[in-house]
DNA sequence: GCGAGCAGCGTACCT
DNA sequence: ACAGGTACGCTGCTCGCG
């Protein structure tokens, strides 16, 4: 019997002569893998008196038969009250659902797959130091696993292929050449090249089987690539498996599996990290605001500068032709890029694995519900409560049938203003979660009403004890404050500083999740009275706020969910105000000054005099313009008519000239009238949310574009992007869509008529040219003459 | 048969 | 496949008119 000690990377099982063994990836002075025998199981609500009965079952599945292992008794609470269980325990995981169909009690904790079930049950932290005791490769006991940082090795790599028909069928095209990045980096082809850092070999076999030689030297712990799991480790399988070349990353043979909805591949000795799932996630919650997540434009994004700029349709033709270099040096430049962006992204992946309990490589692949879950998951066994049971079928078509009044905001009144205050709560919703205790196990009705918070719906939610949703998220927020205060002596520019930057970050998400999470229709802890509760609290909360702000003299301009936007004359009493505010507030509430503005515009809606809401634009004292809703932070608006809205925007608040921008509008027009606007500044970029090929109802521009690019041999799908242009030719706008590929002439009229005047019109009104002086120029035919 | 008016689809945004 | 609230363009239908 030996101690030690190492961290935790990865957990898997394998099953043995009828029992079941955690695998687990440890980092000591090398990588091992190391083995703990644990046994699945599930829990029915049934008698004690019934573990006789219940032990004999024996059902036949593919021809082998299934029995429980053992059935235990066992205690979970249940909303708040304790409750006996049965613990059925099976010989491999893959039994738990067979038996749990052959029992006919309520089945409970079925759902969970083991490597989750054995973090859970020893509460362990992924990538954290574990100390053990081991003999030979077996794990005989688990002593400890507290959260570490562990310094891991990685390299990034990509892969281009031959694609004459412009996405690549790995059953015919060839892999063309790996590259791949750490402190050394380089590619690998098999056509001559003279490129520096390229190593020429033999054929594609040799290829593959080099690159594996190059995984094994370096040996790394992690292994980067973007969307490598949707693509580059799928083809380097099936490319190793038609030309028989030996794929083998390490010491064991390579296993790739694809899982869940999001499309992955896992390695079963390394950390397979594919970077694109979490930019996705970033972009979907708002964090990044790109308009595509190609490499390309991420890269340049976030670490500033972009890459060799050669067209992926094109590489089979560089091929081809022999001139491979330009594909070589973008290929390397894709694998450095992508193992910029790892360093970049790792810490924060580590934080939210570390968090949320989940193994690094499940974690990359998780959405914000999932990383939620498992959180919630992990403490609910650490609490001893029953995890509720994922909803299926019905459950989860009624609760979307039903959604849940969400936030308050305020109609603006449109018009240009000066002196802006903006107010925000700090985390609104996380902040009532957990004053009110909000939880459906805390849900209760008819407790008197001093033990409990009693919401505006009118729901009642007992003050104690702290139930798990709200304990969890507490100590998410004080963890978060605890790092904030650490991040203020660190030196900014530092890595340190980069690092402990990523995981105040990472637990922001998380944070910001909950509400989402308990209002998700598939969410375990779905619970609406608490749903509509959070979402009710924060309306009075802001509204009260609003009425309070009038009250002490503001005039208050706008507000949406837990903003509030209004004018004053002396920024003291902003600060004043707020002060009194937060006085009466509840402890863990708080409002923030988000900003003071010396000038914003607020716009009316297209047909109505009513304002808009989601719309607005502010200047900031630095200079900066703040703006959201407008066309111009939409991709789906062509960059003439942007970048016109833009400087339209930018001459009323920053010089208030109204000349100004009616000459700039003027010159826009100008310039589609003559004919000399690129095709680049036309396009209009949209995504495609269904299948092109069928699924649509009515056929929208960016679907008849889509389809023209279809019949030339484009695979299009469902999340692809489209650029179009309007073109002369057609009657309908559907008809004149032209993709941007092939566009060769644009109609000026739909570009001033329908892009660059609505655009700028409704800023233009705000100084006057208001609805009844625009009507003196006529209707919207004439609009342009006047201008032009 | 035709244009106006409108509902519904679809997308992208805000917090 | 975390929530709901919102604006708005375009298609394709209905309806009244001639």
């Amino acid at each position: 019997m030996v101690k030690k000690k190492g961290y935790l990377l990865a957990i898997n099982y394998i099953v043995r002569q009828g029992r079941t063994y955690a695998s687990l990836l440890i980092k000591g002075k090398r990588s091992v893998k190391l083995y703990y025998q644990y046994d699945p199981y599930f829990l029915v609500d049934a008698p004690s008196s019934e573990i006789g009965k219940l032990s004999k079952i024996a059902v036949e599945k593919d021809g082998r038969v299934v029995r429980p292992l053992a059935i235990e008794q066992t205690e979970r609470t249940v909303n708040l009250e304790k409750k006996k269980f049965l613990k059925v325990l099976c010989h491999s995981p893959a039994d738990v659902p067979v038996l749990k169909h052959a029992i006919p009690y309520p089945a409970f904790e079925f759902d969970i797959p083991f490597a989750k079930r054995f973090i859970f049950d020893f509460q362990l932290t992924p990538n954290g130091l574990m100390r053990y005791e081991r003999q030979g490769r077996l794990i005989t006991k688990i002593l400890s696993c507290e959260p570490a940082t562990p310094n891991l090795r990685a390299l990034a790599f990509d892969i281009e292929t031959y694609n004459p028909l412009g996405t690549p069928r790995p059953k015919k095209d060839p892999i063309l050449m790996i590259s791949y990045a750490n402190s050394k980096s380089g590619v690998i082809t098999y056509k001559k090249c003279s490129n520096k850092n390229t190593e020429i070999v033999a054929n594609e076999k040799e290829l593959i089987e080099r690159f594996c030689e190059i995984v094994r030297e370096a040996d790394p712990d992690i292994l980067f690539g973007y969307n490598s799991g949707n693509f580059d480790l799928p083809y380097l399988l099936e490319r190793a498996k038609i030309i028989g070349a030996k794929l083998d990353f390490g010491k064991t043979k390579i296993n790739l599996t694809r899982k869940g909805m999001i499309g992955g591949a896992s390695l079963s000795d390394r950390i397979h990290v594919d970077l694109y799932p979490i930019i996705r996630l970033f972009g979907f919650i708002g964090v990044l605001k790109i308009s595509d997540f190609t490499l390309d434009t991420v890269a340049n994004e976030i670490l500033g500068r972009g890459k060799v700029s050669i067209s992926r349709e094109n590489i089979w033709q560089s091929w081809d032709s022999g001139n491979i270099e330009d594909v070589v040096s973008y290929s390397l430049v894709d694998a450095q890029l992508t193992m910029e962006i790892g360093k970049l992204y790792l810490p924060l992946e580590l934080e939210l694995s570390s968090i949320t309990k989940q193994q690094l490589f499940d974690t990359t692949l998780s959405t914000s519900g999932q990383l939620v879950e498992n959180l919630l998951m992990f403490h609910s066994v650490a609490r001893n409560e029953l995890i509720p049971t994922k909803p299926v079928g019905e459950t989860i078509d009624e609760r979307i049938a039903n959604p849940i009044q969400g936030a308050f905001v305020k109609l603006p009144q449109p018009g240009i203003y000066e002196n802006i205050a903006v107010l925000d709560f700090r985390s609104l919703y996380p902040s009532i979660i957990v004053s009110f205790n909000i939880d459906p196990s805390s849900l209760v009705k008819g407790k008197r009403q001093a033990e409990c918070h009693q919401s505006p719906t009118g729901a009642m939610f007992l003050k104690k004890p702290k139930a798990l949703v709200p304990a969890v998220l507490e100590e998410l927020i004080d963890f978060r404050a605890k790092l904030k205060k650490q991040l203020k002596t660190l030196d900014k520019g530092s890595g340190e500083f980069k690092i402990l930057n990523a995981r105040v970050q990472a637990i922001k998400i998380l944070a910001n999740s909950f509400y989402g999470y308990i209002a998700y229709a598939r969410s375990r802890w779905y619970c609406r009275e608490c749903g509509e509760s959070v979402t009710a609290w924060g309306r009075k909360y802001i509204q009260e706020t609003m009425e309070k702000a009038e009250k002490a003299g503001f005039t208050v301009l706008y507000g949406d969910t837990d903003s509030i936007m209004l004018v004053y004359k002396k920024k003291e009493d902003v600060l004043d105000f707020m002060e009194k505010i937060n006085k009466e507030l509840p402890e863990k509430m708080e409002l923030e000054l988000e900003g003071f503005y010396p000038r914003g515009v607020f716009v009316s809606k297209k047909s109505e005099e009513k304002g808009a809401k989601k719309k607005y634009a502010l200047l900031g004292e630095d200079g900066k313009i703040k703006i959201r809703g407008f066309e111009l932070v939409r991709r789906d608006w062509s960059p003439i008519a942007k970048e016109t809205q833009y400087k339209v925007l930018e001459a009323i608040l920053k010089k208030g000239s109204e000349q100004n921008a009616i000459a700039i509008v003027r010159d826009a027009i100008e310039r589609l009238r003559k004919g000399n606007v690129k095709m680049e500044e036309l396009a209009i970029v949209t995504q495609l949310n269904k299948d092109p090929r069928g699924g649509y109802e009515v056929i929208s521009p960016e679907l008849a574009a889509a389809k023209k690019l279809l019949a030339r041999g484009v695979p299009l799908e469902k999340g692809s992007l489209v650029s179009y242009v309007i073109g002369k030719s057609g009657s309908s706008i559907s008809e004149k869509a032209v993709p941007l590929e092939v566009a060769k002439d644009y109609d000026a009229d739909y570009y001033i008529n329908n892009q660059v005047l609505p655009a700028v019109m409704k800023i233009l009104k705000e100084l006057g040219y208001d609805e009844h002086q625009l009507k003196g120029f006529g209707k919207q035919k004439s609009l342009d003459s006047f201008f032009g």
